[in-house]
DNA sequence: TTGTAGGCGTTATCAC
DNA sequence: GTGATAACGCCTACAA
């Protein structure tokens, strides 16, 4: 295989034709600009030599890079390469490739690698670290390039984006406690600036109250952060409060797993003392032990229809913003069960 | 606003010089070729513009992309994100940004995106999808493109290479067993195709008989890939063999959790009945009950060496390829315990 | 239907 | 030291 140092000249002088006409003749768009005839031979000698096309050069001309920047708050949580395979995959069959970048949480990494990819000139973003208020959606909206939403959405709707229902999940979470007989419920909130953290304490509380059950502020903690170590920390605040709740209502899974390690330090057992409920449904979070009853919904499918709105958006749709709602389900496992 | 539109030209203007003179000021490479006086009233009016430069004129000019293309089999398991999270943060102290692309093991795909990525001028790549006789790394070779492998070698040393050293890393599970008391130890070996497969497979024969220890071939079946699907049906069949192992020891975590779940399934605990290791120390195994006992290694340094070589050989260093060995060491966990 | 010409933004290579 | 000029590979009015 010769190097890739075939250039489209190349191919129009084997063809006998300018590159102009060659060019078209490439080019899916313009084939028709052009003799059924010299099409083929152009086509011909195109596979003859290997020509591959430079996307660079393209770019260059056509101002697309056909490349997207995707953030991440943590590529480590199991929860998001599903997300960005759906993505990817979709993006794809639309000949574009995803940048992916890692945030850690942080809003300067979060910055920078947001220059790096506008830099290189991405065709429009799929972010999923947006916070309720977030300076960079601010950005993003006056540079005029297209950005989707992933999992996390903004405050106002201005942004087409794709989440699960966190009401109707905290909804099934709180039935499902309810309809084991517990009355005495404690939450574990995530970080409330993010719209999964508010969302899910929100529709809790509206919950509970639906279901005539009382939420004291002692049964209610807010965890800094959607990690393990947060969730520990806060089920053992819960747990210090002493008021003897029967179930916790987890933010998402790996506050739930947090709630596993304070649990077990305290010598209780989950379900036979405390029931543990988490959100998500993450990889793996099945083989714990107990495995965790959760909030299911597809995130590969977040990726997918994110990157539908995204495409929508860059072939110039323009009316209001799409928000996809996907529809969550309760995995009922073995850390629920009867009230003790 | 629109994008940043405004380009080396204006700043030029604006400082009231060439283009050329901004660019070389610009440019850390070639400040020293411009006047102090006029460097710095460029760079002024660099920064009063908010000039950034375009990525894809640069490549188009320098040939240099100043992105690496990644290949990783299977993002969902949670080895890799670690390692690609190393890779990337060493990348970007270099200006270089990483396209993530995932093969699903499949040739077909692999290729395409490999394809994919040649196109947009990738200036080398990382791949952690490396058979032992790879037909893409053969074209890598021959193309000249600076190619690093992760985790997976190849079958000659050829390229520069990352890998956990496995044979220590297997050395250390026998002799954990034995010391446990076991003699009877099954072997649930990962494909034979890759590097990981086949080193651990041979390292274990290699311990197994340096221990004085016999291993017939019904304690060893072959996974046809690291999944957990595969790691049940091989720990089925080595139950159903019927001669009484008292341990086994797995290609991967992977492989062990489902050789968990075929001991559930017959009614055997681990570790009271069989004994179970792993190798990788993923992420989230020591929540698995029992947690896993298992090789443990730096994911993440995988990456970050990677990153290195790769770095290496794209400033010019052409000696024989490196390869390095990551040390790994045994975290014994409450799935391995004195023979019964 | 095909060829011509110009330029996307940057940098390398000349002159001055 | 700085300016001029010419590419890098491709696309697209416009002309023929």
């Amino acid at each position: 295989m010769p190097e890739s140092a075939v250039t489209l000249k190349d191919v129009a002088r084997r063809a006998g034709v300018h590159p102009a006409t060659a060019s078209r003749a490439l080019n899916v768009e313009t084939r028709l600009l052009v003799s059924e005839e010299t099409a083929s031979r152009v086509l011909a000698a195109a596979t003859e030599l290997g020509y591959r096309p430079n996307a660079v050069a393209r770019s260059l001309r056509t101002r697309r890079s056909h490349s997207i920047g995707v953030l991440i708050p943590d590529l480590n949580n199991p929860l998001f390469p599903p997300m960005v395979r759906g993505l990817a995959d979709r993006l794809e069959l639309h000949g574009y490739v995803a940048l992916i970048g890692n945030t850690d949480g942080d809003e300067g990494r979060e910055r920078r690698v947001y220059e790096q990819l506008r830099a290189r000139h991405v065709d429009g973003y799929a972010l999923a670290t947006a916070r309720l208020r977030d300076p960079l959606l601010a950005d993003a909206a006056r540079s005029g390039v297209p950005v989707v939403l992933m999992n996390r959405i903004a405050a106002d709707d201005s942004f087409p984006s794709v989440t699960v229902d966190n009401d109707a999940g905290v909804r099934l979470v709180v039935q499902h406690l309810v309809a084991l007989g517990h009355r005495d419920i404690a939450c574990i909130a995530g970080p409330q600036d993010v719209s999964t953290g508010l969302a899910r304490y929100r529709a809790f509380r509206s919950a509970m109250t639906g279901a005539g059950l009382d939420v004291p502020d002692s049964r209610v903690t807010f965890a800094r952060a959607f990690s393990i170590e947060e969730g520990y920390r806060c089920a053992r605040d819960v747990l210090a409060a002493n008021d003897r709740c029967t179930a916790v209502a987890a933010g998402n899974d790996m506050l739930a797993v947090g709630c596993y390690l304070a649990l077990d330090e305290a010598g209780l057992s989950c379900p036979a003392d405390v029931s543990v409920v988490g959100f998500n449904d993450m990889p793996f979070i099945d083989m714990l032990r107990p495995p965790l009853t959760t909030v299911a919904f597809s995130h590969y499918q977040v990726g997918a229809h994110a990157a539908d709105l995204l495409m929508e958006r860059l072939n110039g749709a323009s009316g209001p913003a799409k928000v996809i709602y996907v529809v969550p389900r309760l995995v009922s496992r073995g850390s629920t069960g009867p009230r003790s």
